[in-house]
DNA sequence: CTCGTTCTGCAAATTATTTTCGTGATGCGT
DNA sequence: ACGCATCACGAAAATAATTTGCAGAACGAG
């Protein structure tokens, strides 16, 4: 799909003078989307011939297709190899954040599940109640989001975060309910009491999480959100907004899963807000 | 800086057929990244030179310049022109919203008051109390959003979404204290109350919305966010991204402008959480 | 109407890219 | 160790794309 991954993944199988392209395109990336066959060549010491194959090996059409290609995804592709912030004067800072928040979405997507997403959908869109879980700034966040998205189709939901509470909700829940957690760490261990609690209940439980981690294996279907960042709890900047545009994919494949119901909450609200616009509260629905 | 826009400012200046290349640009885009400039020129009925003429004119050094310029803004421009969801199957859908969410990002970039969030910035690395306001669920989240981030520097502040809280907190604030409110409609009459009261009393206020709305023009520093959906406030999902992201630059800007002690306290908070990472709940601080 | 300016395409010149073909290297079965 | 097959690679030729220079047409101002 894009260059800069089918490159990490054939790197292996290239040849020496292939290999050395690949080492320009990676580190000399500014130099390569401008260059002409025969530039990269030369700083390559290939011929073009050479470079040619190359491109077609990548799955490329041809030299010009391939520099289309690359120059697509350098957009991102190109700060992955600095992650670094430049300084800390405002339009550098604008900058980082502002990168570093579009590449996250960019892996998000590409390692979304989109199976998973459409299960919980599914299951969402059918829930008699939805308990929208979640702890500390970010998850609580998430949680409260949840709530937002999908109150407005209809669904009975609430959101928590009150691990307290969030025992007590599970407690009295129903098996048509479902359950939805989110834990950037994957470690918050009340929320794996609350799943495991749901389990014993058979009632469908959701995790927006770190794959393979202690929230993502108590949980019956897991909506996995793996960002190289998200490890670091301390800058949760980009992986947050990354959380965030997978709850608004989730939200709106639920709302396809409901339709007509949907459509009619939706409408309501809506006219809510336009008959009511200035000057009430109700328009604040939106704000 | 980018073509798109450039050709949208030069658009009224071209000549008839450098203005068919341009429509084809614009119509065409999947076309016109792929194409050779022969390819174009037959397109557009115009002759490869008149290709080349135009490219120069839009300030590109030569048309494979041209191309990869293209190529470049593409990732946002292409959608751009069409607006419109693909289908409901989860693939198009997750597509949908991840290019808008990053378009969004991609327009705030370009659009950001620096100076004004500077200004902001360094306003409420001083503020002896900050009070953060939205109401409604989208600003109600920056407003949380705003305190989650700037507690960490060991700075107070507090948020609220209750409009007669606000008026209260408001009321007892003090002229080193700051107002700082999110409004993504621009119209959320309480928080201009706010806002009027606060001004009267000498106390700072910011304004996180769109830009001449009341609630703009009643705060003392705007942090303008002007995008396309912004005014649908029922499809809100790329614009609250852009919001986040707002705060993020915001905050960190925060962090640069008191240092020291936003480090140490910093470090504090990771202290925290790294000699208790498992089995407690102080992990989720960051969850 | 005439001059100057701008727009445009044609054809030639230039430049870039691809193809073809041949050499040398490497690996493999005998 | 010896052929045989396969592959990587570059030189040069062939092809294609792009740019330049020039000249005619169209338009507008004086």
């Amino acid at each position: 799909m894009d260059i800069f991954s089918t490159l990490q993944d054939e790197k292996a199988r290239l040849s020496p003078s292939e290999n050395r392209i690949a080492d320009i395109l990676l580190n000399n990336f500014e130099f390569a989307v401008n260059a002409s066959i025969i530039e990269l060549a030369e700083k390559a010491d290939v011929s073009p011939p050479t470079v040619t194959r190359f491109c077609r090996r990548l799955g490329c059409e041809s030299f010009s297709d391939f520099k289309v290609q690359l120059a697509r995804t350098s957009y991102v592709g190109m700060r992955y190899l600095q992650p670094e912030p430049k300084s800390s004067n405002p339009s550098d800072v604008a900058q980082d954040i502002i990168t570093k928040a579009q590449n996250a979405l960019f892996l998000l997507h590409r390692s979304l599940d989109l199976a998973a997403i459409e299960q919980a959908a599914a299951k969402l869109a059918r829930a008699g109640m939805i308990y929208a879980f979640g702890s500390g700034g970010n998850s609580s966040m998430i949680a409260n989001e949840l709530q937002n998205r999908l109150f407005r189709f209809g669904l009975h939901v609430t959101a928590s975060s009150d691990h307290g509470m969030q025992l007590m909700l599970t407690a009295a829940a129903k098996p048509t309910d479902v359950l939805i957690g989110s834990s950037f760490s994957g470690r918050n261990a009340e929320l794996v009491r609350s799943f495991a609690l749901a389990r014993g209940m058979k009632i469908t439980t959701i995790a927006l999480t770190q794959s393979n981690s202690p929230v993502a294996q108590s949980a019956d279907i897991v909506i996995p959100i793996d960002l190289a960042e998200g490890n670091n709890i301390f800058r949760p900047t980009s992986t947050r907004i990354a959380y965030l545009a997978a709850v608004d994919i989730l939200a709106s494949l639920v709302a396809y899963n409901m339709q007509p119901e949907a459509t009619v909450t939706l409408r309501r609200i809506k006219q809510q807000l336009v008959t009511h616009r200035d000057g009430d509260d109700r328009q604040l629905l939106g704000d």
